[in-house]
RNA sequence: GUGGGUAUAGCUCAGCUGGUUAGAGCGCCUGGUUGUGGUCCAGGAGGUCGCGGGUUCGAACCCCGUUACUCACCCCA
């Protein structure tokens, strides 16, 4: 490869990864606090974990057999000679903080961090991508993934958007799902040679992908195959009842998908997910359920949990496709223009500032002209001027840039103040 | 990992069956009297036509390779 090849390379992010530039990230930074709000009203706080962690915590809390782990971890050995992972998801990290911590349960945390995934982007896909969630631990009651599943509607109709759909299932326990799983395994054996051809060797390794299957093989035999809802024990059966109940008094609308799995190992019981109709094809924007293994898998003592994920960059998609959350970027509210030597803007926008308002300035000798094209274009709502005649006579000429063309003169003084009085939020985008 | 589409100016794209100095719109810069943006007019800057090789008198255009982007499959937020 020629050293300009290489040289072009660099100039662009990598595969599957994108950069948030200024602009769109005043929308992140809405989403974001969208996000926290409704996190703080339920009782999470913010927890951050490394972007990394030792590759086994994943192996372990994930599951090798599962394709995020086994597939696309981003491995790498670090210079110790560990082996690490850049976190293929969220929670496993998070449990491992709490046992690390040994907070006293119940533990509620919500987080936002980027995800990394080894796999062929594509719309809504990619391998660094974004995540906002929460975990539980420490409470089987039901109440909570009712809770829970509260939190995620509150956040997704916070943003404005509609027409999602919450489907529902139980993924059973340990003491009901094994012998599901038998049972499943015998009835697909049976019609082995009906499935399509990816899964018919997955039998099993990881029967209930099956029921996931969108080719038509696949779907006939998974529609008559026996469903973990009709199979589940006492307690988990209980434990469901009590969670689509509390959904009803709560006004939460669901659909029970009795052929929902999850790719990651550790779910139990209720298990779901928020999708989103894109005409052609269905965007999952969240995920979740409950794992009441995974604490002492990863050698904790028994302790039940709860979480979900959502993909921010899916969201966001979902509200482009919606023309919800439309976030304008942010203007200042101010914009200086001096045609003298700069010293008056200098110390203009320095005033400014320190009473709270948004100003930028124009660099430079330029023309009155093209500071004003600037500033119109900044988005700013007033322009000050400063100019020859201002900086004799100890004033400052103030243009509202986005009403009938007001212009005043005033002592430049009084500017701070005048200003204060009318800018309470600046103009929404350029106009 | 598999398959399809695309790659020309900062952005969105035209470039007829290969034929002179490669175009448009938007954006940008400058000007249209004296200190004023958002409309209008004139001018200007800006391009290794993704990269490498081949065919040809001649390639943005045809062929091969390669990289990237994009969409889909697998899988997933």
């Amino acid at each position: 490869m020629s050293d300009e090849a290489v040289s072009l390379e660099l100039l662009r992010a990598p595969v599957g990864t994108h950069d948030l530039m200024p602009g769109e990230s005043d929308r992140w930074i809405a989403l974001l606090a969208m996000f926290a709000r409704h996190a703080q009203l339920y009782g999470y706080g913010l927890i951050q974990t490394p972007l990394f962690e030792d590759v086994r915590l994943f192996k372990r809390g994930v599951g090798t057999e599962t394709e995020v782990v086994g597939k696309e971890m981003y491995e790498f050995e670090d210079r110790g000679g560990r082996a690490m992972a850049l976190r293929p998801e969220g929670t496993a990290s998070v449990v491992r903080a709490f046992l690390q911590a040994r907070p006293t349960p119940p533990f509620r945390a919500w987080y936002a961090a980027p995800i990394f995934r080894y796999e062929r982007p594509q719309a809504g896909r990619y391998r660094q991508h974004h995540q906002v969630g929460v975990e539980v631990l420490g409470i089987s009651d039901p109440d909570v993934d009712v809770e829970v599943l509260g939190l995620a509607i509150d956040y997704l109709t916070g943003l404005g958007l509609q027409g999602f759909t919450l489907r529902l299932n139980s993924l059973g326990d340990g003491a009901c799902r094994p012998q599901y799983l038998e049972a499943l395994k015998a009835y697909l054996h049976d019609h082995e040679r009906e499935l399509c051809d990816v899964h018919a060797e997955k039998i099993d390794r990881n029967p209930l992908r099956i029921l996931d299957c969108k080719t038509e093989s696949c779907r006939s035999v998974s529609v008559s195959a026996p469903s973990m809802a009709d199979a589940l024990c006492d307690d988990c059966a209980t434990h469901f009842e009590r969670v689509t109940e509390g959904l009803e008094a709560g006004g939460i609308s669901f659909l029970l998908d009795k052929r929902l799995v999850r790719g990651l190992d550790y779910y139990t019981r209720t298990c779901f997910e928020v999708t989103f109709d894109l005409g052609d094809g269905e965007l999952t924007l969240l995920a979740g359920g409950r794992y009441d293994g995974l604490v002492e898998v990863l050698g904790g003592p028994p302790t039940p949990g709860i979480g979900f994920g959502s993909g921010i960059e899916r969201v966001l998609l979902a509200c482009d496709q919606q023309g919800v959350f439309d976030i304008p970027s942010k203007s200042p509210v101010v914009y200086v223009v001096d045609t003298t030597d700069g010293r008056a803007a200098r110390d203009l926008v320095a005033e400014f500032r320190a009473g709270g308002i948004e100003a930028e300035r124009g660099y430079g000798n330029r023309s009155m002209k093209s500071q004003f094209k600037t500033a119109d274009r900044s988005g700013a709502r007033f322009a000050v001027v400063i100019g020859e005649r201002e900086l004799e006579a100890g004033t400052v000429t103030i243009r509202d840039l986005r009403g009938d063309d007001e212009q005043i003169v005033i002592v430049r003084s009084e500017a701070l103040k005048y200003l204060s009085d009318r800018s309470i939020t600046a103009p929404e985008g350029s106009s």
